[in-house]
RNA sequence: GUGUGUGUAGCUCAGCUGGAUAGAGCGUCUGGCUACGGACCAGAAGGUCGGGGGUUCGAAUCCUCUCACACACGCCA
């Protein structure tokens, strides 16, 4: 089904037709003056100049040949040219009818694409951090958005697991314990199957190393090194490796899970070492990689720079792959397992040179094909009340596990002060509100901007926060159940408009399609909660003035039931896609 | 230095890609509890859209200059 402004658009269109213009000045948008109308048209002052005609003038012809028809209640021309319009109440309840039974509520499907998102990042052997929170939040909404809207997509974690940062632990782990036989080149007998590290351990092993390569500039060579003997096949480092996998990636799949967060492949930097030599010799033989101070690099810059665009490195001096070169590589291994579409990253903003540089050398050496789309969604960063980056008390970085657990005890705190609760539920239902209070008020705002994390904000019940439109939802469910308590079956065909509160709750409903389409086009989500905190506050407004389960009118009150019954979904729908839920109770 | 981005109410943010009187929330002030969940609703005050110039019927939105802040600029990721 066409969204209402399209279906409004073509019948504007026809009148511009009709009184001898062209079509293309039909187009019709949301009222920015919802006092005078529903919708508006800005088509006869755009045409003015080409006609050489009084706009008002082509207003009022426009609005003669349209005046009668059955799918406005009103259309008038106003100076200096704008047409004002209101939709009939059999239109409007015919179109939400028509969501209503549809599947998806009758959206009209984008031509189907093959999407990987590449979102996460996280380093293996260290904690997920706050700073690992907008990549998972943002692109999970990602995700869900362009598989509901028909889309094959493949999430996936692209772990950093070959890198610097694996030399760092190995060679700080040699220095602490050279007696194992990972460091013994002789050895040729079987690893142990325990690692020689817990969970905590490791965790303290890598910023220690880290800050110790910063100070030792030999430590930082036997790093590099380590690293590069991982990549060549160590085999004690290999194991190691392993042994680092082994204890870390299920704590991060721990912490994803704990965020409704859900990657369709758990893959890394190291998943496709194996490609690399053919890619690079590839690139050689084809004349694109040259040596340049030592390191293997592929020209990127265009005419069309307002910058000088440094080339793409695809191997250091050392022989050792690097970021450019691991991302490259699974640009490779995700076509020959997937052969995608279209690729979107959502990664920090300060990596955009990294990408741009990325995305020139995989167009220009061909490793990925024609026509491929490839999107660098870069998010902003996320800081404290104070306008800086967020850090703990202390100056730190808070681990992710942290932060949430903040937000959770807050939350169960509200909800026991509130009211009185059962412990047990009350602690399940904190959760599960303070997942949509940091959700939500990461999403809320445009995903490229840095914005301000203020837990009192986010977890409040007041304004436009995730908890208020859980309550919402929650309110709503809570009538309906109380509908349903004596067996009453729940309606589906929603009625003619009472008044103009119901009006305006079913005109926010219609927006739906236009909503989703916006969300995935602009690959925005912050355009879903924009909406649904318009329809949340058109319900309960609507609420507010309208006594449903009393009245007496039954005819009256199935339709509106109905309606609550379409926001209820519609409003589930879109935190579905922000990567949330709404409880029972709250 | 070069480039990119940001700058909208006291604070946090929208603004549908050029339209009418620039919108929300928080905070402040005022009103509504015989509660289908008041964790709500109604209303008021609060703006030279960083500043100057330009484009046109019309600019927060496009161009230009300028100021402030953030970020990025070859062997970390």
């Amino acid at each position: 089904m066409k969204t209402i402004l399209e279906q409004i658009s073509e019948t504007v269109a026809k009148g511009f037709e009709a009184a001898g213009y062209d079509a293309s000045y039909g187009k019709v948008g949301v009222s920015n003056r919802p006092d005078l109308c529903e919708f508006q048209c800005n088509g006869a002052m755009a045409g003015a100049k080409a006609y050489h005609k009084a706009p008002m003038a082509i207003a009022e012809e426009v609005a003669a040949k349209l005046s009668g028809n059955s799918a406005f209640s009103m259309i008038n021309a106003v100076a200096p040219g704008f047409l004002n319009i209101k939709v009939s109440d059999d239109f409007l309840s015919g179109f939400l009818n028509k969501m209503e039974s549809g599947d998806k509520f009758a959206v009209d499907m984008p031509q189907p694409e093959k999407i990987v998102v590449d979102y996460g990042g996280p380093n293996v052997a260290k904690p997920l951090h706050v700073g690992h929170l907008r990549a998972a939040i943002i692109g999970e909404s990602v995700k869900r958005i362009c598989k509901y809207l028909g889309n094959d997509v493949i999430g996936d974690v692209h772990l950093g697991d070959w890198g610097l940062q694996m030399g760092l632990i190995i060679t700080e782990l040699r220095e602490r314990k050279p007696e194992l036989p990972y460091f013994d080149e002789s050895f040729e007998g079987e690893y142990p199957s325990e690692a020689p590290f817990t969970l905590s351990e490791l965790e303290e092993i890598y910023p220690a190393a880290s800050a110790k390569s910063k100070e030792d500039e030999a430590y930082k060579e036997a790093a590099l090194e380590a690293t590069g003997q991982l990549q060549r096949g160590n085999r004690g480092y290999r194991a190691l490796w392993q042994h680092i996998m082994d204890v870390s990636v299920p704590d991060l799949k721990k912490n994803y899970k704990d965020l409704s967060v859900e990657f369709d492949w758990w893959k890394g930097e190291s998943s496709v070492d194996a490609l690399i030599p053919d890619m690079v010799k590839d690139m050689k033989d084809k004349g694109f990689a040259y040596e340049s101070e030592g390191a293997l690099v592929v020209d990127v810059a265009q005419e069309s720079d307002s910058k000088e665009i440094p080339p793409c490195m695809i191997l250091k001096s050392d022989g050792a792959s690097l970021y450019t070169t691991t991302d490259l590589a699974t640009l490779l291994d995700r076509r020959s397992c997937f052969d995608p579409d279209h690729v979107i990253y959502v990664v920090d903003k300060r990596q955009e040179m990294h990408f741009i540089q990325v995305f020139r050398c995989a167009r220009k050496t061909g490793v990925v094909k024609d026509g491929v789309k490839l999107d660098f969604l870069g998010f902003g960063t996320m800081n404290g009340k104070d306008g800086k980056p967020f850090k703990t008390r202390e100056g730190g970085v808070m681990r992710l596990e942290t932060l949430i657990s903040d937000i959770r005890d807050t939350m169960y705190r509200k909800i026991m002060d509130n009211h009185e609760a059962d412990p047990e539920e009350a602690k399940k239902t904190s959760e599960t509100v303070a997942l949509a209070a940091i959700k939500y008020g990461d999403l809320s705002n445009q995903a490229t901007k840095d914005y301000v994390f203020d837990t009192d904000k986010f977890t409040s019940f007041e304004g436009n926060t995730g908890p208020y439109i859980l309550y919402t939802i929650v309110r709503i469910k809570s009538i309906l159940g109380k509908y349903t308590a004596d067996g009453s079956k729940l309606p589906t065909s929603i009625g003619k408009p009472q008044n103009d509160l119901e009006k305006s709750l079913m005109l926010e409903l219609s927006k739906f399609a236009i909503t989703v389409r916006a969300a995935y086009d602009e690959i925005a989500p912050h355009r879903i909660c924009a909406y649904i905190y318009d329809v949340c506050n058109a319900f309960n407004r609507f609420y507010h003035e309208t006594k449903i389960l009393t009245e007496e009118d039954a005819a009256k009150k199935e339709g509106w039931i109905a309606l609550l019954v379409l926001t209820k979904r519609i409003l589930e729908t879109c935190i579905d896609l922000l990567g949330f839920e709404a409880p029972e109770k709250m």
